[in-house]
DNA sequence: TTCAATTCATGACATTCGTCATCTTTATCT
DNA sequence: AGATAAAGATGACGAATGTCATGAATTGAA
């Protein structure tokens, strides 16, 4: 959600524009001067600013000058307001640096597209699509291409067959290959002192596992284990480096997967700690979905999964996470047979409430 | 040099407004209509592009519009001229994305202001400062070594000052800088739809906040604030991916630091999952110990530290923790003083079990 | 310093979740 | 297919944790 900070002394004015942006689905601070403005635009770090010109204690072309003196602040699109219609007035505060402006009285469908074109606009600029980042961002998934056809074509002898619950490595072991997987579902789990474990991530074929503890040149500190019968890929650890060496697309390509897992995980943790077993246990479910099925919420996917596995997932007890299940099934939104889940209406279950 | 599009029919207009920029020492491209305009823009990418809106074969609503498309030239700073001074004219132009307009006729000060300020600005997302450059080639060749970051001697005037519990940067933002804390604790969180946060990492002097996002190019997924007064470095994010790009060691070193976040990541969730809040509280004091003294355990030190804060560390209520530390004191493992804790049995808060 | 605002601390109580025990169903292996 | 092992389901109960309310202590601003 965008923070827009609305800067205006009439109250009228603030809190009318306010719910307009509220109404919009924005997060909005307000403050009634200018003052107060630049003081909240630098502890909160708003997306965009709206400021009326004409204000006691700082003026809105005060407000611009010192927003765009603090690097914190300088690049935060900057609109501003005022009821004087005449030429000299806008044409200064655009001089200043000002990024759009609206002429008071100004309706909804004003406000909101003069706000969304700059929100748009800054991204744009943080964006920009010819410069080195959008390059390596092609190189980088024309790389993927190439990795993978190396893969597949380099040394199909490579390819290991494991069934069911065979171990790719365990927690402690040297890491001595990258695995990738070429079909079936491999589960990483870390396991507590008192025998616990938790799944830190499910793969499915097309995934990269292992790369951490490689990168990181140290011992693993989880285990993988195939959920099903797999092929795997092993790639020695002196090929992934020369690759990553000799080739930086390669290595933008790990430092993205790399950024995605944290992102993932954080999210991750807040929910651990915050959202109830109900609540972790559906999104557990869609979770293994995505493994499963990139089809639409509204169609049905059946999932196997051990009670075991889906409560190593959630982060609770099996008989916990059972008692959900019979709730959801219970209230028709999933099926039940033996040791397969069916989802029938994964959106109620992605709109769960704590 | 920078430079600069015309796109005007008006012969007469566009050979005046060509020849100021020139005089002004712009490289002075022109297209006597829209269509020409359009091709133009898209060969040569200029730095900025001045546009009239009455035009016949292509206006200039349209090149715009064509010119937002393109990628490699949507962000080209875009200044329209119009001979109508009317509100919803200028209006249409803004709310096409157009970043700032002339009233004809204008004279050679407000088309030199309007150029330059929009060149301007736009600078200030993307082009990095010789001065910004210098300093990361320190920062990089000191990342080189890994050893303690000192900059403070060397760039003074680079570095921002920031209050207590002031926001680095918010949810939802779109990154455009790279942190580094020169001095100061800073704290990255998330917070829940239902307003609780849960602080993922704590940083201290010479760390590096932001990265992950950055590398990803994504909006920020947290939240960093001040924990207490702190100078930190902004570098740009055209700047780090220099940086990124021409240096494989600075690369290696990220993508270190991102194994490493997994791993410990990971760890937590684990602990989170499974470990009481008794154990989880212990562990957290040990975390922020860490932040404030590399000594052995044996060795009491004091940090200072909100039971909210605390909470949002631990996962758990602000009112559980208070009990838990309230339980650490009587069994005269910590020593409470104020909002000051002190770990007088380090060795015991570590051992402790579940 | 003094006072107001914030933060800390604690009690009472509701709720969630984990544990253990037991029974039922499903999967696996000849 | 049938035997046996493994996994799933459910009840009873207690411990851990969250919530709300209230008063005490601390901090920060005037």
């Amino acid at each position: 959600m965008k923070t827009i900070l609305i800067i205006e002394d009439n109250l009228e004015v603030r809190e009318n524009t306010a719910e307009i942006l509220e109404l919009a689905n924005y997060r909005v601070l307000v403050a009634e001067n200018g003052k107060v403005g630049v003081e909240l635009a630098k502890k909160n770090i708003p997306d965009l600013i709206i400021c009326d010109i004409m204000m006691p204690e700082l003026d809105g072309y005060g407000v611009l000058h010192m927003i765009n003196k603090m690097p914190e602040t300088a690049a935060i699109p900057f609109i501003f307001m005022t009821a004087k219609t005449e030429r000299s007035d806008i044409r200064k505060g655009m001089n200043l640096g000002a990024d759009d402006y609206l002429t008071k009285p100004f309706d909804d469908i004003e406000l909101l597209d003069a706000v969304e074109i700059r929100l748009r606009k800054k991204e744009l600029y943080s964006h920009p699509s010819s410069n080195t980042l959008d390059q390596v961002e092609s190189l980088s998934s024309q790389a993927k291409g190439l990795n993978q056809l190396d893969i597949s074509t380099q040394d199909k002898k490579k390819i290991s067959r494991y069934k069911k619950k065979q171990l790719l490595y365990n927690e402690g072991n040297t890491p001595s290959n990258l695995f990738f997987v070429v079909s079936g579902k491999v589960k990483v789990f870390k396991t507590s002192e008192d025998g616990r474990s938790y799944i830190i991530k499910l793969h499915k074929e097309g995934d990269f596992i292992g790369y951490t503890n490689l990168l990181e040149d140290t011992a693993y500190m989880d285990s993988a284990m195939t959920l099903e019968d797999a092929e795997i890929c092993m790639i020695p650890k002196q090929d992934f480096f020369t690759m990553l060496y000799s080739d930086a697309q390669v290595a933008q390509k790990f430092i993205k997967m790399l950024s995605n897992d944290i992102n993932d995980q954080e999210e991750r943790l807040l929910k651990l700690a915050y959202n109830s077993v109900r609540k972790r246990v559906a999104e557990s479910l869609l979770i293994i979905r995505k493994n499963y099925s990139t089809e639409e919420l509204t169609v049905p996917i059946t999932i196997p999964v051990s009670r075991e596995d889906l409560a190593s997932i959630v982060g609770a007890s099996k008989e916990t996470v059972i008692r959900t299940l019979s709730d959801f099934k219970e209230e028709g939104l999933i099926d039940i047979a033996g040791h397969k889940i069916t989802l029938t209406n994964g959106v109620k279950l992605a709109n769960m409430k704590n």
